[in-house]
RNA sequence: CGGGGCGUAGCGCAGCCUGGUAGCGCACCUGCUUCGGGAGCAGGGGGUCGGAGGUUCAAAUCCUCUCGCCCCGACCA
């Protein structure tokens, strides 16, 4: 029998509700706000989110975006010029009806997303053909009256960017739509680490207004699948509503095409419950706070000795780019230490003792699996980075082996069902189209479409109504 | 929003059934010895029992209402 290290963190396995609550607040990564649904994201927290704008924003610059930032709160007026928007996101408005002791005449929405406040600014910028096209994003909070909610995956109020363009057609239009949702792949499996699927919505489980819906998804350990990102193509919808129009090369006026897309601090949430373990959490080293935690080995005159050391070496880690920190803690035993920062899921481990002074060494341990290195004092930074680099993609090749282990095609309901009873899982299976075989399915399974997936051959017939099939949708039970 | 469960020290829990003025483990504080996988011993501090109301000589315990959290469903990044 494994010993168990760290106390008091549920297993993973028998209950990953429970689990992911405890490792989330024992790695201090968040507490509970004195308002239902809201969370305080703690430094631990926050860090994780500030590496992924980092990453994420670098990203959007190179591919011609600006940041800027809109308005908090939108007339109601506003929020209701799009008929389709406004009764997606009416359920969850908060509203703000009083200002100081006055009655507001026209009650404003708190943000619930920005397409009409920033679409209504867009039509008094844009006139020309020069003028496009538009490319903006913003770091925002949002606010969404939500009923059920859990840290990061869904809070009231959460932290996300999104971005809003507008294009002078449709080509243009869904070009953008595609080569943000191809950034968020990208994003999301080779620096989160997380394995996604990427896809068409269906028309029942797209944006309120959009006219096309890509979204990336991930499938977590209990076989759920977590909506990670989303790139919408909201063709003139918006544009016709909020009277965006420019005037084009050829003289005539024009209605502009829009996307909009965003990811949000659910991220963390799906990096959470992808890497974590029963010792806590792993944070894939690209994102992580600290990629390197140096633990000095208190003993004897280790102050003189292997203190000076550490120091040493995890100045050169941090001058040659790695984030790396020391616990100098007195009051701590090694080996409650190790616990910790495995438990906060600081990737790699750097143990300095008395043997190691001897031999000019450190011994590096994986936060995965424990596997340790011995290196050399001289050979510490290429060492360490390709420890770092192996963690990273060991992370990414175990998520991804359980998506594929997890991901079944059927043509056959009951098998369907026994997949949704069991392990659940991406479940492919072929469709005809129709809302209403889509409907049954959620009814009988609580599966729904997450992508669309692949045109269906000839020859597939819909799982529900055996017509021929349109597409092989990936299917799951959705966060 | 429906069904179920739970709110007692910072955290995890016992006490409640059968009312009598609150206890355990961890954490915290002091001291000494320890330190390569959550150290040991000794001493110490901290809660009025989610909130409001009621029954009673007396309420953590019984009753009513209320708020919050968790789990399972219906709705959503």
């Amino acid at each position: 029998m494994e010993k168990k290290l760290v106390k008091d963190i549920p297993k993973k396995r028998e209950n990953i509700s429970k689990w992911y609550i405890s490792v989330i607040r024992k790695a201090d990564l968040v507490d509970y706000a004195p308002v239902k649904g809201m969370m305080v994201i703690k430094p631990s927290g926050y860090a994780i989110w500030e590496n992924i704008q980092k990453i994420l924003d670098s990203k959007f610059k190179e591919t011609g975006h600006q940041n800027a930032y809109f308005p908090l709160l939108i007339p109601e007026s506003f929020l209701n010029k799009e008929a389709e928007h406004v009764e997606g996101f009416s359920p969850e408005v908060a509203w703000v009806t009083i200002g100081g002791s006055e009655e507001l005449e026209e009650r404003l929405a708190i943000r619930p997303t920005s397409e009409s406040i920033i679409c209504a600014m867009y039509s008094k910028w844009i006139m020309s053909w020069r003028d496009l096209p538009v490319l903006i994003n913003q770091w925002a909070n949002v606010l969404r009256w939500e009923k059920v909610t859990k840290p990061f995956l869904r809070t009231s109020e959460f932290l996300w960017q999104e971005g809003h363009t507008a294009h002078k057609d449709k080509k243009e239009a869904i070009e953008e739509t595609l080569k943000i949702i191809n950034i968020y792949k990208d994003f999301i499996e080779n620096y989160l680490a997380i394995p996604v699927i990427m896809g068409q919505k269906s028309d029942k489980e797209k944006f309120a207004g959009a006219d096309i819906t890509y979204s990336v998804e991930a499938l977590m350990p209990d076989g759920k699948a977590l909506q990670a990102g989303t790139s919408h193509y909201l063709g003139d919808n918006f544009s016709k509503a909020f009277n965006i129009r420019f005037e084009d090369k050829d003289n005539k006026l024009k209605f502009v095409h829009q996307t909009s897309w965003g990811v949000s601090t659910r991220l963390i949430g799906g990096l959470v419950l992808t890497h974590g373990d029963d010792s806590g959490l792993i944070i894939p080293p690209e994102v992580a706070q600290f990629q390197t935690i140096i633990i000095p080995i208190t003993r004897g005159d280790w102050k003189e000795t292997i203190l000076p050391m550490a120091r040493d070496i995890n100045k050169k880690l941090m001058n040659s780019g790695i984030r790396s920190y020391i616990d100098e803690r007195e009051e701590y035993t090694p080996g409650w230490k190790f616990s910790e920062w495995e438990m906060r899921g600081v990737p790699l481990r750097i143990e300095i003792g008395p043997k190691d002074i001897e031999k000019k060494q450190v011994v590096l341990v994986s936060r995965v699996d424990r596997e340790k290195r011995f290196v050399p004092v001289e050979k510490l930074e290429e060492e360490t980075k390709k420890f770092l680099k192996d963690i990273q993609n060991q992370l990414f090749q175990k998520a991804k082996k359980f998506a594929d282990e997890n991901t079944h095609y059927t043509e056959d309901m009951k098998t369907f069902k026994e997949y949704m009873k069991e392990g659940r899982g991406f479940i492919k299976a072929p469709w005809c189209g129709d809302e209403k075989c889509e409907m049954k399915i959620k009814e009988e399974t609580t599966a729904t479409i997450r992508t669309v997936g692949d045109k269906a051959e000839s020859g597939n017939k819909c799982i529900v109504c055996g017509k021929e099939a349109e597409y092989i949708p990936y299917f799951a039970k959705s966060y």
